[in-house]
DNA sequence: ATCAACTACTACGATTCGTCGTAGTTGAGT
DNA sequence: ACTCAACTACGACGAATCGTAGTAGTTGAT
């Protein structure tokens, strides 16, 4: 199986989420449960390590992995990123504002009402 | 010059960004005042136009590229793509919102007021 | 001590991107 | 109409990333 640039990584990734704890490689497998060799589930735990995406800690013969930030996390980060890359981030935010569906934008008026009000 | 990356690409659309009204090959490598050589700048181009992220039109024997999106709308689309890609959106929301600057939370108290009060 | 499971290391093909050359086309000026 | 500089199309190559997996060595459990 081949698939497009990344997907296999954010596969893994995902799986990873939902394990707040940690799994070890062959949990991950496990649960990919197409053909993916072991080895390249490996491999591909041991590039998210070294992104830094995951920590991995040793547990008895294997190592378990589990993520530095949960999902939510990295999206905000990367939202944030995004934001603070662009040279008129009100400008950034005022366009994301205007493509939020109404609930998004009701969601965030609550929570703009409880951050430092 | 060896750049990281989409470093050049993140370059170029920079420079295009600056011109609404799009810019010719020889006028973008005019801007990059780097010893980029022509053929890459028009490649570049090629490439940006070929994933949407610029159009064009022929203006005598050239073209003139410019963007479909400007940088603060495609920051703001990927934004929103980072968002809608995670599976609990008003949760990225709220690490989102906890990341803001005081006077990005302003900013966007002040567009929330505005977008269907 | 043995063995299954696990890790490290290596490798290869595909894709993307930086980089540029060659060859063909075309508009502008003579 | 002819020439020439400027421009476009196409191809190419190296580096980096990622999907994919094998081999060899290590280690915990039995």
């Amino acid at each position: 199986m081949t698939r497009g640039r990344g997907a296999l990584e954010q596969a893994v990734l995902r799986i990873v989420w939902t394990s707040p704890a940690g799994l070890t490689p062959g949990e991950v497998a496990e649960r990919l449960a197409d053909g993916t060799a072991y080895t390249t589930v490996m491999t591909v735990l041991s590039r998210l390590h070294g992104k830094g995406l995951l920590e991995r800690v040793k547990e008895g013969k294997a190592f378990r992995y589990r993520p530095t930030l949960s999902e939510s996390e990295l999206a905000a980060e990367r939202m944030g990123a995004d934001l603070r890359a662009a040279t008129a981030p009100v400008e950034v935010l005022s366009h994301f504002v205007a493509r939020l569906e109404p609930d998004e934008v009701e969601a965030l008026r609550r929570l703009l009402r409880r951050s430092a009000p």
